[in-house]
DNA sequence: GCCGGGATGGGAATCACTCTCAATCTACCG
DNA sequence: CGGTAGATTGAGAGTGATTCCCATCCCGGC
């Protein structure tokens, strides 16, 4: 057993793999397994959905992609380090609004280090009421 | 229907509901809908799980429980606004270090609030690699 | 070209969660 | 105080996502 710690290119480049590195490069949006694996045959690749989830697990633990979950509780990935942002979303009507702060990854990092933690990858999610159904409600509650 | 101060849909105080809610009050951590279920029953009250999932479910949509997805798939909830605070967690070995950053909560709230939001929930979740596990990883990479 | 071990894939298994619907309970009315 | 409407409950089936199993396949080295 030879280990698996190479960081990027540890993982050996089967066409599987190549492929649904290739559909997740494709999206900015964090895709679900299902989605990268119906991307994926679009593509002409037949791959199996087992190995979509194996291969997205792999590349999270590798910290190559982010992983979250959608409140609709499937686990949703996205390639790491491009415009990172997070959500702002609305818990009564879904409406997502995309910030960016980079208040909060200094904070991040300061925090990670001083708790000697390194490679530090960071998710943060706000859930709210958008002003549209802020308002509603107050109607309702009166 | 001159009610004052009950949520929007008018929910009935049953056995059930006090009961969830007492076993919410009695833990300041995350809990899985099971956990909150199995705490129920510990307390001698029988609910039934459906129960338990709606009965959280409505709790969150009124903003009175915070909700949170694990890792793990599983969705956790906790009541509100009691001792906030975040995790750091090593992706290797599991270690958890509970932090607090009111620079998180001020800026959460400042960005919501430009994008009109209100009753604004947040997670943040950092998770990178602890100062031991790094050590290690160094070594076995070279 | 051949070998060894990691990688694959299809389908069954698992797990968290939701739905269905009849029985039950609550609040409130007369 | 009994009656009624409608909210609530619970057991189990259903759903959908994710993981497991394992025989087969492929990559990369020799």
């Amino acid at each position: 057993m030879t280990d698996t710690d190479r960081p990027a290119t540890g993982l050996r480049p089967t066409r599987q793999r190549l492929a649904i590195t290739a559909a997740l490069q494709a999206s900015v949006d964090f895709q679900s397994a299902q989605e990268v694996h119906d991307a994926v045959r679009q593509n002409g690749e037949k791959v199996g959905l087992a190995t979509v989830y194996r291969t997205l697990q792999a590349m999270a633990d590798a910290g190559e992609v982010d992983v979250r979950h959608s409140p609709a509780g499937e686990a949703t990935y996205r390639r790491c380090s491009t415009s990172h942002h997070h959500h702002l979303v609305c818990r009564s009507c879904g409406r997502t609004v995309e910030i960016t702060g980079s208040a909060v990854e200094k904070w991040a990092h300061a925090v990670a280090d001083e708790h000697g933690f390194t490679e530090v990858a960071h998710t943060v999610e706000l859930v709210g009421l958008c002003a549209e159904c802020s308002r509603q409600q107050q109607a309702r509650t009166s």
